[in-house]
DNA sequence: GACCAGTGTAAGCAGTTACTTATATAAGCC
DNA sequence: GGCTTATATAAGTAACTGCTTACACTGGTC
């Protein structure tokens, strides 16, 4: 029910990158700041949304904060795309030429 | 490659109902601007943007334009979508305490 | 041809958002 | 305690976007 943050939070070019960085292993702000093309406060802030989205969680160590991919987030939008995805192929189903088995509705 | 255009175009509240009444049936335009609580030209220009991100096609009929969602879009957007999960859960894999069978990398 | 219903486009506006710089907070180190 | 490094937050701004009203266009009907 969330997956419309995760949705929003994904939109964005700069944040869908800082995400697929994360995607394989964690990072810092400041590797993530280095890569980026925006300042550090900008990342920070992307981080925030995405970690609003429950896409990415975050470990402090330090001064120093991971973030990390998280599976939550991901899977709600997956949940939601499937959906989304079985409905648009059973309307196609239904309005081909070839239907196989209509059922009651 | 265009999955960015889906995400964008179901990013926002209102072009995702319109595209989840689409999902099921084909609508006239007409029928949409009733069910939704905008005008009729915010939502032509909804589903201008939805066209343009191939997850809906229109056929003419007459004066009426009848929209239906279209499989093109979704299956990109999907596709992106399951090689982040693919990704996400390698890395929580390789991350975790029991590493089934690390490969070369 | 005149009228009407259905839809797309143009222009303008208000709210949002993604960025910046400046500053606050916090932890490690001397 | 003072300094430095790492990150978050505050405040301001420019660009974008989703909405509206007004209008253009197209096809059917009389």
């Amino acid at each position: 029910m969330t997956y419309q943050g995760a949705l929003l939070a994904l939109a964005d070019p700069t944040r869908r990158r800082l995400y697929e960085r994360l995607r394989r292993r964690p990072h810092t702000v400041g590797e993530l700041a280095r890569i980026a093309r925006v300042t550090q406060p900008a990342v920070s802030q992307h981080l925030r949304v995405l970690r609003d989205a429950r896409l990415v969680t975050d470990r402090r160590e330090g001064t120093r904060r991971h973030y990390q991919a998280s599976v939550e987030g991901l899977a709600e939008l997956r949940r939601y795309l499937e959906s989304l995805w079985d409905d648009v192929l059973a309307a196609y189903a239904a309005d081909d030429p070839a239907p196989p088995k209509r059922g009651s509705r």
